[in-house]
DNA sequence: ATACGCAAATTTGTATACATTATGGTTTGA
DNA sequence: TCAAACCATAATGTATACAAATTTGCGTAT
């Protein structure tokens, strides 16, 4: 799960690195029908490295839940039916919940609590215009990451931020579009995220745990709702919140 | 995380898995220091096997939150500060709230339903006598693995299953002895079980979810109690519950 | 004495050859 | 015609040699 140290040190990155993130993206930007073998000769050469690097990225990727492996007959992509997608965001309902409680229940360092603060601030400069052009999504992506990851890291659990981590990745039956992104919609995730923050800054843990819930809750329905129109399959990764 | 799948088919064991499983056992036995460096030679020796299949396995465990990894600095054995252990039955009780709640939604097939009965029936005749001797740990260990997978089963996720086995292979500090073992003990963890069990039949998901929430909580505050007696490090694998 | 830098030794990363297992098509028998 | 066994092919599993990086220790200079 956690597979690298979030280490300060360099650390520089290895050839598997580069191959497991070539592969994912291949993986999440859906070049892999569901059930498609991914075998590692042919890998090999379309991606130019040995089989040995090639091996560990797949094991990172079934580790991570997005292959199948079977012992002796290789690595094959998922299916992702629309009901394990469903689950997914319960899954991170019930994990970013926990994630808000305990960082209310810790309280906020000083730069935690500025983190959050700049995300929702950004958040406001951004909603202030009335109008969101469509290059503001990936810049209320990047807010809407930062928000939560601070949250994660308030909590102080590494085994919950790897966990949610995992959820965020699972890919999602949707391709660029993944959810409203109409003013009230943003609007709205930016509220919810207003409300967790004064929750937890007020040391209210069941109330922060409730509010983050039923925000992540939204975010599932609001999925389901941009669902019916797509097909194609896409991260939610840093998108969706 | 998943690693390999649950398939029905036959998939021969392959040493990189034999390797795997000693490898985690040791670890979980605490044969390793926090912090102490597992070096692939070393492990070669010691497992008669070569560096492929060890450093597959190595890779596991690191995936599996055991072991921390930094590419060029090879695998370390993880510490596991007690907060890190409270918090694995935080997001434990999250978790198998969850499954209980989503199992109380979707309803239980009649072989779900079945095992289920089987281990409440199970855990009866057990208390019965009124007694336990130290042999009926194991046995109720089996039993209450039972209850909780079938949960986890019924619930329909592969992920949250997963996940679930990720938090009940954190290692414990604690060594036999994992949590009280009095009759009154475990009596109250089967009383808990009966009820988790009748709201899932009467399709109550939210009163499924808190029990069973609440259950794993209980679990928590077992394990601290029983937390400053010992020192060593075992996993707490389908012990606890 | 301490700090710096270089070089040897160790360790991890990668490529590749070989072993083992699965797969697919063909043959052979009923 | 069908089915089962068999062989050829191709895939995965393992061992090992080599490359690149890190670590260690020594030597030197300040």
């Amino acid at each position: 799960m956690n597979q690298r140290l979030a280490n300060t040190s360099l650390a520089q990155s290895t050839r598997s690195d580069s191959i497991f993130e070539k592969l994912r993206d291949a993986v999440l930007n859906g070049q892999f029908a569901p059930g498609e073998r991914l075998q590692e000769v042919r890998l090999t050469e379309q991606l130019g490295a040995s089989r040995t690097p090639v091996r560990a990225a797949l094991q990172k990727l079934a580790s991570d839940g997005l292959l199948d492996y079977v012992p002796n007959h290789g690595y094959r992509m998922r299916e992702f039916s629309v009901a394990e997608i469903v689950y997914a965001f319960e899954v991170r309902a019930v994990l970013e919940g926990l994630a808000a409680r305990l960082a209310a229940e810790r309280g906020l360092s000083a730069e935690h609590q500025t983190a959050l603060e700049q995300s929702l601030c950004d958040g406001d400069r951004l909603l202030a215009a009335g109008v969101l052009v469509q290059q503001d999504r990936v810049l209320y992506s990047a807010i809407n990451a930062a928000f939560h990851e601070t949250i994660h890291a308030a909590a102080g659990s590494r085994m919950l931020r790897d966990m949610v981590r995992l959820c965020r990745q699972v890919p999602i039956s949707s391709p660029r579009i993944i959810v409203e992104f109409e003013h009230r919609d943003v609007r709205r995730r930016h509220d919810d995220h207003q409300r967790v923050f004064e929750a937890i800054v007020g040391r209210e843990p069941w109330r922060a745990e409730m509010l983050m819930r039923d925000h992540v809750i939204y975010l599932k329905s609001a999925m389901i709702r941009s669902l019916p129109l797509r097909g194609l399959t896409r991260t939610l990764e840093a998108s969706a919140g």
